[in-house]
DNA sequence: ATCAAACATGCAATAGATTTGCATTCCCCT
DNA sequence: AGGGGAATGCAAATCTATTGCATGTTTGAT
């Protein structure tokens, strides 16, 4: 969830044109509080008004790749999508429920990494490092 | 790799019957170095004997599901299996590689979790924590 | 302002990974 | 030997994602 970002600039500063399509997956993958597959996202977006659901994987990949948005892997199928990290936003493990299929964000302290090491003797490049708790949701425990 | 393992041993002692798919499913993913996706380890069985790939794959949701197996997500879009966590094998990060797809099984020590915290905070079940570096590996940075 | 090039979107078809339904075969227990 | 449940195979379906091509829109140089 982000109430601080500004979408549009957002795209600005990475010189994407902040089209309407743009700043509207942008908006739901922002404004939820926890990553969304690229179907939630699709089925948000055409309730308020008609979308493409290949637009919707293009702007993902698009906002992928320009590091604005991140594709989270989870236990099941689908890849979801996150707010990328950023001013506001500190890396942070998820946790998946196989039950339900529902993914959440975990505190950014809740479990945190001694990997410095590893950077040093690691001879390729690392683009990011995924942490996933999978298990069974309070939820869905009864 | 596991040289070490008695799959037909491993198999009894889930109380799985021991049958030909199933050794030969647990011989390719335990003797690799690193996780192999289902249609990987569908080709390896195919070159030895014929075998159906709704077989392999059935096979390799029971390993799953009676924790002899590992599937582990990637950033790509199949699923990767590699031998479970167990007295000879530690449980250890993967890095995977988004030019060619290989996946590497890191040093358990590599990078560690202090989330000993956290599992007393969460309210649910966890069932396993899965970390992994996406990048780019050394052989594909030429 | 004008026009071409570059980009964004939609639609239909395709691809890749996995799952389901049902028929057949195999194996264990009596 | 024979009945019942598990294991396997085959074909078709499902889900997720990608590609090719046509059309519409924006941008930037003139």
């Amino acid at each position: 969830m982000c109430l601080q970002c500004d979408y549009e600039n957002l795209l600005k500063r990475a010189r994407l044109e902040a089209t309407d399509n743009r700043l509207r997956v942008l908006a739901v993958v922002g404004n939820n509080s926890s990553p969304l597959s690229a179907g939630d996202i699709f089925n948000t977006l055409q309730r308020s008004s008609a979308i493409n659901r290949v637009t919707v994987y293009r702007i993902l990949d698009l906002l992928v790749a320009h590091g604005l948005v991140d594709r989270i892997s989870t236990g099941g199928r689908a890849a979801y999508y996150g707010l990328a990290p950023n001013e506001h936003h500190r890396p942070h493990p998820h946790f998946y429920c196989k039950r339900c299929g529902q993914m959440e964000c975990l505190n950014p302290e809740s479990l945190t990494l001694a990997g410095d090491a590893f950077q040093k003797t690691f001879s390729g490049q690392i683009d990011k490092v995924e942490i996933r708790v999978d298990g069974i949701c309070k939820n869905c425990m009864h």
